[in-house]
DNA sequence: ACGCCATACCTTGTACTTCTAGGTGTTCTA
DNA sequence: TAGAACACCTAGAAGTACAAGGTATGGCGT
């Protein structure tokens, strides 16, 4: 059983979450799902994860939902982003690149790197 | 004025400071100054985080501490890594890279992206 | 008919980390 | 002699991810 999950840094599940719904709406059980088939299992967000992070943007005004029919005819809250959760999603994405980017550098610093 | 500052996600000083201290002994003062450098002021660490982190670090066994005297002249602790703390430099790393890409993947995602 | 799994939602409490804001003392320089 | 840089520290507030629990429906196998 290799377990290749792997716990999310704070902040990062708000963006990722974001940029899943931007793709067009969704639900929330539907948010995970995709978010692990994509990064091949190495991105799980566990439910007492999604559920707070979902009403947590929704309360802050960068998602909104409403309840509709699944391809399945079950009924679920459907979300979608605002044009401040957009706004969020550009800058927080362009945050993620910049540290990614140092941190990467940083990480492949070798004894007589910096300096 | 850019302000380039960026707070950084959980967990991820951690591996920074790791990261520096495997170069070779530093006292805490200088990790902070060679993040700042060395990531051109992403990533900047405010004192009330490096120290509670480092006596963290110490505390876990991954980092070990020693007084000695700076270049300068001065009393400082020096801090290096323990067996330990490069093991867990390593599986930290590469946790990050795995994670790093992952989301990378996701960020890049479009609408035909998936399926 | 029955139990089980997947779907789909939710809440509570815990553990952890980061940051703000304060504090100490020394050395160097303008 | 005043301030900046060096070098350490702590307490408290704020925020987040997760574990663990719970509700309810529908489909599947036996």
């Amino acid at each position: 059983m290799i377990s290749a999950k792997s716990d999310l840094p704070q902040g990062t599940l708000d963006l990722l979450i974001l940029k899943i719904v931007a793709l067009g709406p969704v639900h929330g059980y539907a948010i995970a799902q995709r978010l692990q088939q994509v990064s091949r299992d190495v991105v799980q967000v566990p439910q007492g994860s999604l559920y707070p992070a979902l009403h947590r943007l929704e309360n802050r005004g960068v998602l909104a939902s409403e309840w509709n029919e699944t391809e399945t005819g079950r009924e679920a809250k459907f979300y979608r982003l605002t044009r401040k959760g957009r706004a969020q999603l550009e800058t927080g994405a362009a945050s993620w690149q910049r540290l990614s980017e140092a941190v990467g550098l940083i990480l492949k610093m070798s004894e007589g790197g910096a300096q």
